[in-house]
RNA sequence: GGCAGGUUGCCCGAGCGGCCAAAGGGAGCGGUCUGUAAAACCGUCGGCUUCGCCUACGAAGGUUCGAAUCCUUCACCUGCCA
């Protein structure tokens, strides 16, 4: 089945990356599958929690493994000012760097391009209308756009978040960083642009990550048969296009038909989903890229972790999902439960000595209390953050796991009715 | 015993005649967070019949059109000198 996908492997010796597709949805274009990497297995649809700093903030990898994460992802970007790629390297590459002998995938430092320059504050996706609270503020550019960061064709020059000083990521760049930090996972140095940009800038945007994901395809071609002394890493293209079907399908396109200029046999290993997507429409964009895509590929949808997304983006063919939110969300105690999201520092949970969601296996639920947490919260305990973050973490791993056992028990559409029914219920009290 | 300084809303702390229901923190209360510049940010934060009124800046009295702000006495606290 997967005999003869083209991939950017050079050589036999190097552990090939593949996907294997396995059931398919009946309706819709969703499927689980298993992703094999030199550093073990993903079986998908999978979250793959973010640890941007080679840490998930808060805890250990361990926990990360008991909780059931089956691959991390960090960041070149924040790895690249520090500790720097090189120390990364040379302790063997990120997993070894961290401890986590699983998976490890790469996010290129595009997504940085967008949020500390114009996307800053800004709008990065958005809630259904209607239960929107942001103020309206945060849609409207604020014209002083790229202060740490400047794009052109060639590449970004950031002024780094940390020490002031200047860098410049071309998508060279970015992917000697990658081969450095020795993910089983990397993605193309892409531009994210926002909502609230128009369809022109779109276009030329879009245009520019066609071009960069050449280039990165090249310099990841050479890098590749370079360091052959290093387990095999595969290259993710990203789609952008924004909202636009035609965009979006042409971007597709063009990225399933690149190939490498020395190399016409080697292409992209998977694909990235990314940029600023609206809630309403994520599903129908997720269908017209996956709709494009070899079904031999991986599929991964960049920045994702509400639980209708999910939903959403699986039925439309996305594998495989990463986002900061759950441990972010966590770290300001606000803890997912199959009855919906709550924050745990109201007082109302000052004296509920119940777990933080009935029937959830995490290590957390097991052994604590709301009650306890709450307390952690208000007198800002750092085991509030680390048991917290535990707590979502899993519970995002394991609803991702449970809709990749639907598709395979063709049971999909009723846990999506009954999970969604219940999660976004109307609080009862 | 003498000299000097202080007492502000739940706490700390600005204010030193009107623009003061009183800056700024903290606490409290509520919310937000989607490829992490996040253990961050936003709102609220005396009461009420809320375009207004009442109660409030140690206590009581006074000056003034008007006082948290000036004066007098009292209570307590804090330095320095005896």
């Amino acid at each position: 089945m997967t005999e003869t996908v083209p991939s950017t492997a050079a050589t036999a010796d190097q552990q090939p990356f593949s996907f294997t597709p396995q059931a398919d949805l009946a309706d819709g274009q969703g499927r689980t599958g298993v992703i094999h990497t030199p550093h073990g297995d993903i079986a998908t649809p999978a979250f793959t929690p973010v640890g941007t700093k080679a840490t998930i903030k808060a805890v250990l990898p361990e926990s990360m493994a008991d909780l059931g994460a089956q691959a991390l992802l960090a960041n070149a970007y924040h790895l690249f000012l520090q500790p720097g790629s090189d120390i990364v390297d040379e302790a063997g590459g990120l997993g070894a760097f961290m401890n986590w002998p699983g998976p490890t995938y790469t996010d290129s430092g595009g997504f940085q391009v967008m949020s500390l320059g114009s996307g800053h504050k800004k709008v990065i996706s958005m809630n259904l209308p209607g239960s929107s609270e942001r103020p309206q503020e945060i849609f409207s550019s604020s014209g002083k756009s790229g202060k740490l960061v400047k794009i052109d064709d060639d590449g970004v020059t950031f002024t780094s978040h940390i020490d002031g000083s200047k860098h410049r990521f071309t998508p060279e760049v970015s992917m000697r960083i990658q081969h450095q930090l020795g993910a089983d996972v990397m993605f193309c140095f892409d531009e994210l642009t926002t909502l609230s940009d128009p369809r022109e800038y779109q276009e030329l945007s879009l245009d520019r990550t066609l071009a960069w994901a050449q280039r990165c395809l090249d310099e990841h071609v050479r890098l590749t048969d370079e360091r052959t002394h290093r387990p095999y890493q595969a290259l993710f293209g990203v789609v952008q296009g924004a909202h636009y079907e035609d965009l979006r399908r042409k971007a597709t396109r063009d990225l399933v038909a690149l190939r490498s200029a020395d190399d016409q046999q080697r292409t992209f290993d998977g694909y990235g989903i990314g940029g600023a997507l609206e809630k309403e429409n994520l599903g129908t964009i997720v269908g017209w890229v996956c709709s494009e895509l070899p079904a031999e590929a991986p599929r991964h949808l960049l920045g994702i972790s509400e639980p209708d997304d999910f939903f959403a983006a699986v039925e439309n063919g996305a594998d495989t999902f990463d986002c900061v939110s759950p441990a972010r969300v966590a770290r300001n105690a606000a803890l997912y439960t199959r009855d919906g999201r709550f924050n745990v520092n109201t007082a109302a949970n000052r004296r509920n000595f119940s777990p933080v969601d009935e029937g959830c296996d995490c290590y957390t639920c097991t052994h604590y209390t709301r009650a306890y947490l709450h307390h952690l919260f208000k007198a800002h305990e750092m085991v509030a953050n680390t048991l917290a973050t535990i707590h979502n973490e899993r519970f995002i791993v394991r609803l991702v796991d449970d809709i990749r056992a639907s598709i395979a028990d063709a049971s999909f559409t009723d846990f999506k009715i009954d999970f969604l029914g219940r999660y976004y219920r109307k609080a009862r009290k």
